[in-house]
DNA sequence: ATAACACTTAAGTAGATGCTTAAGTGTTCA
DNA sequence: TGAACACTTAAGCATCTACTTAAGTGTTAT
């Protein structure tokens, strides 16, 4: 559905704040309500409810409303592929180390 | 010398743009110019040097100026803290479903 | 010397971001 | 029924961001 790239725009955007990072440090423990993710953070409600609404359009997280009380979790698909796009990028950066170190050594008998 | 949580600000919010991204693509296959960096990119060259401010600022990058050339090249350690930290909520989440499942299978003969 | 090159600085701008307060909506409990 | 609760919407505002163009600075090749 969405690009690739646009995922990991609003992944890493969403993960560029504090608080929301906070939030989702609570909800990797299981799933809270709107006002156990608020209690921490020196912040008014309103301010909680747009940082949800960051982790929810990058899909970070979900959350589903009942009675008059809604509940968050974690979705780690999102989570994975950033932390994929990472590991992908520190592997070629080693592998490449790994090619030119191998290079030193098989030329160091000049 | 800065909080965790200033470095993971910084780092994520560098990783947020496809611009930037491209440019920590090109530099895991090795060291490359601004020039360099800039050729793939729709954007005068001020604006990849913003982009290349922002790398740095965030410790992604490194770059040394020669001459009048300057040379860009990946520097892993902050690379390493922000995948380790999606790496840890991910693992934390999970052993969560795992404890839930086990729970589960312990309490299904009622 | 001089022209081309590879950045670099400065200044300006439209739009996004991270809050706030005030005023709702719908749900639940006494 | 009515008060308390758990959000939710709307509006406003100070920054911050991601560009731009124009005008530099210092380096290198001719």
């Amino acid at each position: 559905m969405f690009r690739q790239d646009a995922i990991l725009d609003l992944a890493f955007q969403a993960l560029a704040d504090p608080s929301r990072r906070a939030m989702v440090d609570r909800l990797v423990q299981g799933p809270a309500t709107v006002s156990e993710l608020a209690k921490p953070l020196a912040m008014s409600l309103p301010g909680v409810m747009q940082h949800l609404a960051v982790l929810e359009a990058s899909g970070l997280v979900i959350s589903e409303k009942v009675g008059r009380t809604r509940t968050c979790k974690i979705d780690p698909k999102v989570l994975s592929q950033a932390e994929h796009w990472i590991a992908e990028r520190r592997a070629l950066w080693e592998r490449r180390l790994d090619r030119l170190g191998q290079f030193l050594d098989e030329t160091k008998d000049d």
